[in-house]
RNA sequence: UGACCUAUGGUGUAAAGGUAACACACCAGUUUUUGGUUCUGGUUUUCUAGGUUCGAAUCCUAGUAGGUCAACCA
């Protein structure tokens, strides 16, 4: 039986199911996710994969990887190498592998015939003559001088250009459509340029490369693309993309556009990322704070956090910027459910439990994950000396503080009660030193002391505790809204995007995290093992903070 | 003085001419040995003006606002 109340579909679905409904396409619908290999992919990326390939996914069809090559200036293998791992953690898996470079000498040949047929021509002019013959979007263009040429002069030139006889930028192929369309992509586009430089597949195998116009479509129709989806700024190319396959009568592929992700407090093109990189404003491409597949991957995203996030923001054609804290929220969500809990203490102040005896050491077993009942327990030491946090205990508390101060009662998660009746400063004010006295009936899951405390707060012992690293990250740019920043964006980042604390101690459960692995430092945030970490000095990145309404009360 | 795309709470996304809803965010309460989690409730919405219609977020017209397009980039 089918659902009576389908979920609502996108604008995309809704197309495939009319397509399909209408008996368009009998062999299902094919999809293509068709990165150019020139940088690495970011969170962006991922909505397009999620779409692609989730389109597909739904209405039982395949998705093709193709790379766009069509430039060799650009692109290289440690891109190619970087998108297959990105695509593949992201966990699709694609029908083939691709690329434009596959299609080099399919497209000379249909170059060719719509050279036969009048539709292309040889022009010598130089890019400053094109671009003035181009007009502007208000007034019509001029034709080329070259425009007229004959289609024997131009098959030899077109095969002459083949043939490494002219230097670069002394010939370009373009249609012949026309100069005066309102379109300014209509306006004689180039389809073919001269560029004797070595392509990452191909070598020295050709010195003319197609255009992103001229080789796009008629891939997408040589691989029986049905729905090419791309983002907004290419709409006004599907005229284009229509053109060619129309007058080369080749199985008509249909571009369809949606909106690409902006994300608050933080930018997304290939451009601006590059920059952070190179300027060494962040570590590289998959420094924690950057939206790269990647960055996100090492910052402790999982993919189905990404999965759902780019399933939760929708897809449509009006231009949006979505909240970070949705991504949060996607990440918290899985985490919370998934990540086991430990205990750290990222700022330590010590503690002492005066009538604890002295040298004694209990092995508590204490939940790994209250969300998850299966997961078990661990085994944390307790002993006289602990570190707790140092914002956990204050000297004058206010009325709602649900933590440490003298006279206060608070647990220690998992372990006992304790009541502070003393502390010392350093002479700079700062708190050195807390005493307290502890409730041997208060034992966790043992408890006759009938004592009820408002506040649970995380400890380490002393003896037993692993000194670590810990880098805490925040947004990139201190502004939401990056849109209008051009390149004065380098002036809005957060100086505080990234905050490393090199002396954290952690719970000796944590010798044996294993790098990328999730865990929640209780009431602090999720973290996770940075491959940075040695034998010697784990080193953890926070991949977010939990929730704080504590912290939020404070500010208000 | 062009063409094309778009306009729904703070942010996104639904509602195929018939009660404007869902998520995030925010606020209040509940639960809790994490000020986490859970659960409950709440605040806030159809760009403007006309028109068609018994009825318009939806259709039409005109405005307004935002975006895209003039790389031998993709």
């Amino acid at each position: 039986m089918e659902d009576s109340k389908p979920k609502s579909l996108n604008f995309l679905e809704e197309i495939v199911q009319e397509n399909l409904a209408a008996g368009q396409y009998p062999q299902g619908i094919f999809t293509r996710f068709p990165p150019e290999p020139n940088g690495y992919l970011h969170i962006g990326h991922a909505k397009s994969i999620c779409l692609n390939f989730g389109l597909a996914q739904k209405f039982g069809g395949k998705t093709n990887l193709r790379f766009d090559d069509t430039n060799p200036m650009t692109e290289e293998t440690e891109y190619v190498e970087s998108i297959k791992k990105d695509v593949s953690w992201l966990g699709f898996t694609w029908a083939n592998e691709l690329y434009a470079s596959n299609y080099f000498e399919q497209l000379y040949e249909f170059a060719l015939e719509l050279i036969k047929k009048s539709l292309a021509y040889v022009d010598d002019s130089s890019a400053e003559e094109i671009a003035a013959q181009k007009g502007t979007p208000t007034s019509a263009g001029t034709e080329s001088p070259f425009r007229n040429r004959s289609v024997d002069e131009n098959i030899a030139l077109f095969q002459d250009m083949r043939a490494g006889k002219y230097p670069d930028g002394a010939k370009v192929l373009r249609a012949k459509i026309d100069m005066a369309h309102s379109n300014m992509h209509m306006r004689d586009p180039l389809m073919y340029r001269i560029r004797h430089v070595a392509h990452h597949r191909t070598g020295n195998a050709w010195c003319i490369y197609p255009m992103y116009d001229f080789a796009h479509g008629q891939s997408d129709s040589m691989e029986g693309i049905t729905h090419s989806i791309c983002t907004l700024e290419f709409d006004v190319h599907r005229p284009l993309y229509d053109w060619f396959i129309d007058k080369l009568a080749i199985f008509a592929s249909h571009q369809y556009e949606f909106a690409r992700l902006n994300l608050s407090h933080t930018v997304m093109s290939k451009r601006k990322l590059l920059q952070l990189v190179n300027e060494k404003i962040v570590h590289g491409w998959d420094d924690p704070r950057m939206p790269t597949i990647s960055g996100l991957r090492r910052r402790g995203f999982t993919a189905a956090s990404i999965r759902n996030f780019c399933d939760r923001i929708g897809v449509a054609k009006r231009d949006n910027l979505i909240d970070l804290s949705l991504l949060e929220f996607c990440i918290r969500e899985d985490l919370n459910k998934s990540a086991d809990r430990v205990m750290a203490v990222l700022d330590p102040v010590k503690l002492v439990i005066t009538n604890y005896p002295d040298g004694q050491v209990e092995d508590l077993a204490i939940e790994n994950n209250p969300e998850d009942l299966d997961s078990g327990k661990r085994i944390v030491p307790f002993s006289k000396e602990l570190y707790i946090e140092r914002e956990d205990f204050m000297v004058d508390p206010p009325k709602k503080f649900f933590r440490l101060g003298p006279g206060l009662l608070v647990r220690l998660k998992g372990a006992y009660i304790i009541q502070c009746d003393h502390f010392e400063l350093n002479p700079d004010g700062s708190v050195k030193e807390i005493h307290a006295q502890y409730l041997p009936n208060s034992k966790s899951g043992q408890d006759t002391s009938g004592i009820h405390v408002k506040g649970t707060i995380h400890w380490v012992s002393i003896p037993h505790a692993v000194e670590a690293e810990v880098r805490l990250f925040d947004r990139l740019l201190i502004v939401e809204d990056a849109s209008e920043l051009g390149d004065d964006f380098l002036k809005f980042i957060n100086p505080d995007s990234l905050q490393v604390l090199d002396k954290v101690y952690v719970e000796p459960s944590l010798r044996e995290a294993e790098i990328g692995e999730a865990v929640q430092f209780i009431r602090k945030g999720y973290y996770c093992l940075d491959p940075d970490s040695t034998a010697e000095r784990l080193v953890f990145n926070r991949t977010v903070t939990l929730k704080d309404t504590w912290a939020k009360e404070q500010n208000k």
